[in-house]
DNA sequence: TCCTTAGTTCAAAAGTTATTGAACAATTGG
DNA sequence: CCAATTGTTCAATAACTTTTGAACTAAGGA
Protein backbone atom coordinates (compact mmCIF):
# COMPACT_ATOMS: atom_id res chain seq x y z
CA UNK A 1 0.00 0.00 0.00
CA UNK A 2 1.48 3.41 -0.82
CA UNK A 3 -1.43 6.26 -2.08
CA UNK A 4 -4.53 6.89 0.05
CA UNK A 5 -7.41 4.84 0.07
CA UNK A 6 -10.57 5.03 2.34
CA UNK A 7 -10.91 2.55 4.83
CA UNK A 8 -14.04 -0.04 4.49
CA UNK A 9 -15.85 1.98 6.46
CA UNK A 10 -15.74 5.20 4.66
CA UNK A 11 -16.76 3.98 1.57
CA UNK A 12 -19.96 5.87 -0.18
CA UNK A 13 -22.64 4.17 -1.62
CA UNK A 14 -23.08 6.87 -4.41
CA UNK A 15 -19.23 7.74 -4.71
CA UNK A 16 -19.14 3.64 -5.58
CA UNK A 17 -22.47 4.05 -8.07
CA UNK A 18 -20.83 7.29 -9.85
CA UNK A 19 -17.76 5.84 -10.19
CA UNK A 20 -18.71 2.62 -11.42
CA UNK A 21 -21.13 4.67 -13.87
CA UNK A 22 -18.47 5.54 -16.28
CA UNK A 23 -17.64 3.43 -19.34
CA UNK A 24 -14.08 2.86 -18.90
CA UNK A 25 -14.09 2.71 -15.27
CA UNK A 26 -16.34 -0.27 -15.69
CA UNK A 27 -14.43 -1.67 -18.09
CA UNK A 28 -11.46 -1.83 -15.15
CA UNK A 29 -13.10 -3.22 -13.13
CA UNK A 30 -14.34 -6.03 -14.99
CA UNK A 31 -11.17 -7.09 -16.15
CA UNK A 32 -9.70 -6.76 -12.75
CA UNK A 33 -12.81 -9.21 -11.28
CA UNK A 34 -11.84 -11.45 -14.44
CA UNK A 35 -8.41 -11.64 -13.28
CA UNK A 36 -9.03 -11.56 -9.59
CA UNK A 37 -6.16 -12.45 -6.88
CA UNK A 38 -3.80 -11.35 -10.24
CA UNK A 39 -2.28 -7.41 -9.26
CA UNK A 40 -2.53 -6.17 -12.66
CA UNK A 41 -0.18 -3.04 -13.59
CA UNK A 42 -2.42 0.25 -15.74
CA UNK A 43 -0.54 -0.78 -19.08
CA UNK A 44 -3.64 -3.52 -19.32
CA UNK A 45 -5.89 -0.90 -19.87
CA UNK A 46 -4.30 1.35 -22.62
CA UNK A 47 -6.23 0.48 -25.00
CA UNK A 48 -9.22 2.01 -22.77
CA UNK A 49 -7.61 5.40 -22.86
CA UNK A 50 -4.18 7.42 -22.82
CA UNK A 51 -1.56 7.17 -19.91
CA UNK A 52 -2.64 10.16 -18.44
CA UNK A 53 -6.34 9.61 -18.67
CA UNK A 54 -6.19 6.21 -16.94
CA UNK A 55 -4.09 7.84 -14.23
CA UNK A 56 -7.11 9.65 -13.94
CA UNK A 57 -9.28 6.96 -13.53
CA UNK A 58 -7.61 4.57 -11.54
CA UNK A 59 -7.90 7.17 -8.78
CA UNK A 60 -11.07 7.60 -8.77
CA UNK A 61 -11.69 4.02 -8.49
CA UNK A 62 -8.80 3.80 -5.70
CA UNK A 63 -10.38 7.40 -3.65
CA UNK A 64 -13.83 5.61 -4.18
CA UNK A 65 -12.29 2.45 -2.12
CA UNK A 66 -13.43 0.12 -5.26
CA UNK A 67 -9.86 -0.79 -5.90
CA UNK A 68 -6.15 -1.17 -3.98
CA UNK A 69 -3.08 0.27 -5.68
CA UNK A 70 0.03 -0.70 -4.29
CA UNK A 71 3.59 0.85 -5.78
CA UNK A 72 6.34 -1.99 -6.35
CA UNK A 73 8.64 -0.35 -8.04
CA UNK A 74 7.66 1.84 -11.24
CA UNK A 75 4.37 -0.20 -11.49
CA UNK A 76 1.02 0.24 -9.40
CA UNK A 77 -0.34 -3.22 -8.89
CA UNK A 78 -4.31 -2.88 -9.02
CA UNK A 79 -6.09 -4.66 -7.10
CA UNK A 80 -9.98 -5.24 -6.71
CA UNK A 81 -11.61 -4.52 -2.88
CA UNK A 82 -13.97 -7.20 -3.30
CA UNK A 83 -13.50 -8.10 0.46
CA UNK A 84 -14.49 -4.35 1.52
CA UNK A 85 -17.37 -4.05 -0.92
CA UNK A 86 -18.89 -7.31 -0.40
CA UNK A 87 -18.86 -6.33 3.36
CA UNK A 88 -20.31 -3.36 3.12
CA UNK A 89 -22.68 -3.87 -0.39
CA UNK A 90 -23.67 -7.63 -0.42
CA UNK A 91 -24.04 -8.77 -3.84
CA UNK A 92 -23.88 -4.90 -5.24
CA UNK A 93 -20.40 -6.07 -7.58
CA UNK A 94 -21.78 -9.46 -8.25
CA UNK A 95 -24.45 -8.09 -10.04
CA UNK A 96 -22.79 -4.55 -11.38
CA UNK A 97 -20.15 -7.38 -13.13
CA UNK A 98 -22.86 -9.80 -14.08
CA UNK A 99 -25.35 -7.34 -15.87
CA UNK A 100 -21.93 -5.93 -17.71
CA UNK A 101 -20.87 -9.07 -18.50
CA UNK A 102 -23.96 -9.47 -20.63
CA UNK A 103 -23.45 -6.11 -22.42
CA UNK A 104 -21.47 -6.48 -25.49
CA UNK A 105 -22.08 -2.63 -26.19
CA UNK A 106 -19.73 -1.71 -23.17
CA UNK A 107 -16.12 -1.19 -23.74
CA UNK A 108 -13.64 -4.48 -22.39
CA UNK A 109 -10.24 -4.96 -22.15
CA UNK A 110 -8.20 -8.36 -22.42
CA UNK A 111 -11.74 -10.44 -24.06
CA UNK A 112 -9.69 -12.43 -26.35
CA UNK A 113 -6.74 -14.00 -23.91
CA UNK A 114 -5.38 -17.04 -23.59
CA UNK A 115 -5.93 -18.64 -20.09
CA UNK A 116 -2.40 -19.76 -18.86
CA UNK A 117 -2.62 -22.36 -16.04
CA UNK A 118 0.21 -21.92 -12.76
CA UNK B 1 -48.04 6.68 -19.41
CA UNK B 2 -47.18 9.56 -21.65
CA UNK B 3 -43.66 11.12 -21.43
CA UNK B 4 -40.89 8.99 -23.23
CA UNK B 5 -39.63 6.08 -21.41
CA UNK B 6 -36.59 3.91 -22.68
CA UNK B 7 -38.05 0.34 -23.36
CA UNK B 8 -36.50 -2.58 -20.97
CA UNK B 9 -33.58 -3.21 -23.48
CA UNK B 10 -32.71 0.46 -23.69
CA UNK B 11 -31.83 0.62 -19.82
CA UNK B 12 -28.43 0.92 -20.02
CA UNK B 13 -25.78 -0.16 -17.19
CA UNK B 14 -23.61 2.96 -17.02
CA UNK B 15 -26.46 5.16 -17.27
CA UNK B 16 -28.55 3.67 -14.35
CA UNK B 17 -25.15 3.53 -12.18
CA UNK B 18 -24.58 7.19 -13.11
CA UNK B 19 -28.11 7.95 -12.46
CA UNK B 20 -28.25 6.16 -8.53
CA UNK B 21 -24.66 7.55 -7.68
CA UNK B 22 -26.90 10.94 -7.07
CA UNK B 23 -27.89 11.40 -3.31
CA UNK B 24 -31.16 12.90 -4.17
CA UNK B 25 -32.28 9.83 -7.03
CA UNK B 26 -30.79 7.22 -4.35
CA UNK B 27 -33.53 8.79 -1.84
CA UNK B 28 -36.31 8.61 -4.32
CA UNK B 29 -35.39 5.30 -5.35
CA UNK B 30 -35.58 4.02 -2.17
CA UNK B 31 -38.79 5.88 -1.28
CA UNK B 32 -40.54 4.64 -4.39
CA UNK B 33 -39.15 0.43 -3.19
CA UNK B 34 -40.54 0.92 0.10
CA UNK B 35 -43.86 2.46 -1.27
CA UNK B 36 -43.14 -0.42 -4.16
CA UNK B 37 -46.65 -0.67 -5.59
CA UNK B 38 -48.10 2.63 -4.56
CA UNK B 39 -47.77 5.30 -7.35
CA UNK B 40 -46.16 8.55 -5.67
CA UNK B 41 -46.36 12.02 -7.39
CA UNK B 42 -43.69 14.45 -6.72
CA UNK B 43 -44.67 16.10 -3.70
CA UNK B 44 -43.65 13.21 -1.60
CA UNK B 45 -40.26 14.44 -2.65
CA UNK B 46 -40.60 18.22 -1.69
CA UNK B 47 -37.86 18.00 1.26
CA UNK B 48 -35.40 16.32 -0.70
CA UNK B 49 -34.79 19.71 -3.47
CA UNK B 50 -36.98 22.61 -4.92
CA UNK B 51 -39.57 21.80 -7.06
CA UNK B 52 -37.47 22.50 -10.57
CA UNK B 53 -34.94 20.56 -9.31
CA UNK B 54 -37.26 17.78 -8.38
CA UNK B 55 -38.61 17.85 -12.16
CA UNK B 56 -34.86 17.54 -13.37
CA UNK B 57 -33.88 14.19 -11.05
CA UNK B 58 -37.61 12.81 -11.66
CA UNK B 59 -36.70 12.96 -15.62
CA UNK B 60 -32.99 11.77 -15.58
CA UNK B 61 -34.90 8.63 -13.53
CA UNK B 62 -37.20 8.48 -16.04
CA UNK B 63 -34.71 8.57 -18.93
CA UNK B 64 -32.52 6.02 -17.13
CA UNK B 65 -35.59 3.42 -16.60
CA UNK B 66 -35.34 3.29 -13.49
CA UNK B 67 -38.30 5.07 -13.56
CA UNK B 68 -42.13 5.22 -14.77
CA UNK B 69 -44.48 8.43 -15.21
CA UNK B 70 -48.06 8.53 -16.06
CA UNK B 71 -49.46 11.87 -16.33
CA UNK B 72 -52.91 11.59 -14.11
CA UNK B 73 -54.42 15.03 -14.27
CA UNK B 74 -52.10 17.47 -13.20
CA UNK B 75 -50.36 14.88 -11.39
CA UNK B 76 -47.71 12.41 -12.42
CA UNK B 77 -47.80 9.21 -11.01
CA UNK B 78 -43.88 7.89 -10.24
CA UNK B 79 -43.55 4.03 -9.69
CA UNK B 80 -40.46 1.84 -9.92
CA UNK B 81 -39.67 -0.04 -13.42
CA UNK B 82 -38.56 -3.03 -11.09
CA UNK B 83 -39.73 -5.42 -13.28
CA UNK B 84 -37.84 -4.19 -16.06
CA UNK B 85 -34.43 -3.54 -14.26
CA UNK B 86 -34.83 -6.80 -12.27
CA UNK B 87 -35.17 -8.60 -15.69
CA UNK B 88 -32.41 -6.52 -16.82
CA UNK B 89 -29.68 -6.49 -14.32
CA UNK B 90 -30.70 -9.53 -11.64
CA UNK B 91 -30.14 -8.15 -8.50
CA UNK B 92 -28.72 -4.82 -8.82
CA UNK B 93 -31.57 -2.78 -7.59
CA UNK B 94 -31.92 -4.91 -4.44
CA UNK B 95 -28.33 -4.94 -3.35
CA UNK B 96 -28.12 -0.89 -4.33
CA UNK B 97 -31.73 -0.28 -2.16
CA UNK B 98 -30.20 -2.70 0.81
CA UNK B 99 -27.03 -1.12 0.70
CA UNK B 100 -28.40 2.74 0.74
CA UNK B 101 -30.54 1.75 3.92
CA UNK B 102 -27.70 0.31 5.66
CA UNK B 103 -25.87 4.16 5.98
CA UNK B 104 -27.52 6.41 7.82
CA UNK B 105 -25.59 9.53 6.13
CA UNK B 106 -27.63 9.59 3.33
CA UNK B 107 -30.68 11.96 2.62
CA UNK B 108 -33.99 9.82 2.40
CA UNK B 109 -37.71 10.62 2.76
CA UNK B 110 -40.69 9.55 4.87
CA UNK B 111 -38.52 7.60 7.09
CA UNK B 112 -41.12 8.57 9.85
CA UNK B 113 -44.51 7.18 8.71
CA UNK B 114 -47.24 5.84 9.23
CA UNK B 115 -48.43 2.45 8.25
CA UNK B 116 -51.78 2.42 6.63
CA UNK B 117 -53.71 -0.76 5.67
CA UNK B 118 -55.84 -1.22 2.98
C1' DT C 1 25.83 6.96 -15.11
C1' DC C 2 22.48 7.18 -18.70
C1' DC C 3 18.46 5.49 -20.67
C1' DT C 4 14.15 3.38 -20.58
C1' DT C 5 9.94 2.14 -18.49
C1' DA C 6 5.92 3.19 -15.63
C1' DG C 7 3.21 6.17 -13.97
C1' DT C 8 2.02 10.99 -11.79
C1' DT C 9 1.14 15.96 -11.71
C1' DC C 10 -0.21 20.19 -13.51
C1' DA C 11 -2.78 23.58 -15.96
C1' DA C 12 -5.81 24.35 -19.58
C1' DA C 13 -9.74 23.36 -22.30
C1' DA C 14 -13.92 20.99 -23.21
C1' DG C 15 -17.86 18.94 -21.86
C1' DT C 16 -21.50 17.70 -18.66
C1' DT C 17 -24.53 18.00 -14.72
C1' DA C 18 -26.86 20.37 -11.10
C1' DT C 19 -29.32 24.32 -9.30
C1' DT C 20 -31.94 28.48 -9.57
C1' DG C 21 -35.89 31.65 -10.54
C1' DA C 22 -39.28 33.32 -13.60
C1' DA C 23 -42.62 32.17 -16.79
C1' DC C 24 -45.62 28.82 -18.55
C1' DA C 25 -49.32 25.00 -19.24
C1' DA C 26 -52.94 21.87 -17.79
C1' DT C 27 -56.30 20.24 -14.67
C1' DT C 28 -59.64 20.73 -11.19
C1' DG C 29 -62.55 22.67 -7.48
C1' DG C 30 -65.39 26.63 -6.13
C1' DC D 1 -64.96 31.66 -15.23
C1' DC D 2 -61.32 32.16 -11.66
C1' DA D 3 -57.98 30.60 -8.70
C1' DA D 4 -55.26 27.13 -6.88
C1' DT D 5 -52.53 23.09 -7.52
C1' DT D 6 -49.05 20.36 -9.93
C1' DG D 7 -45.62 20.09 -12.46
C1' DT D 8 -42.72 21.56 -16.82
C1' DT D 9 -39.67 24.50 -19.61
C1' DC D 10 -36.27 27.85 -20.35
C1' DA D 11 -32.09 30.41 -19.84
C1' DA D 12 -28.51 31.49 -16.87
C1' DT D 13 -25.03 30.20 -13.86
C1' DA D 14 -22.35 27.44 -10.94
C1' DA D 15 -20.02 23.46 -10.15
C1' DC D 16 -18.13 19.48 -11.36
C1' DT D 17 -15.79 15.84 -14.59
C1' DT D 18 -13.27 14.37 -18.32
C1' DT D 19 -9.59 14.76 -21.58
C1' DT D 20 -5.32 16.55 -23.27
C1' DG D 21 -0.21 17.41 -23.65
C1' DA D 22 3.98 18.75 -21.59
C1' DA D 23 6.83 18.28 -17.82
C1' DC D 24 8.08 15.54 -14.18
C1' DT D 25 9.63 11.63 -10.68
C1' DA D 26 11.31 7.22 -9.38
C1' DA D 27 13.14 2.66 -10.17
C1' DG D 28 15.81 -0.55 -12.78
C1' DG D 29 18.78 -2.33 -16.38
C1' DA D 30 22.83 -1.76 -19.68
Amino acid sequence: MSLPHPTADQISLPIVLAVLGDPTRLAIVRYLARKEGVPLNCSKFLDLASKTNLSYHLAKLREAGVTRSEAVGTSRLITLRRDDLDKRFPGLLDSVIAAADGDSTLPAVGTSEVEVSA
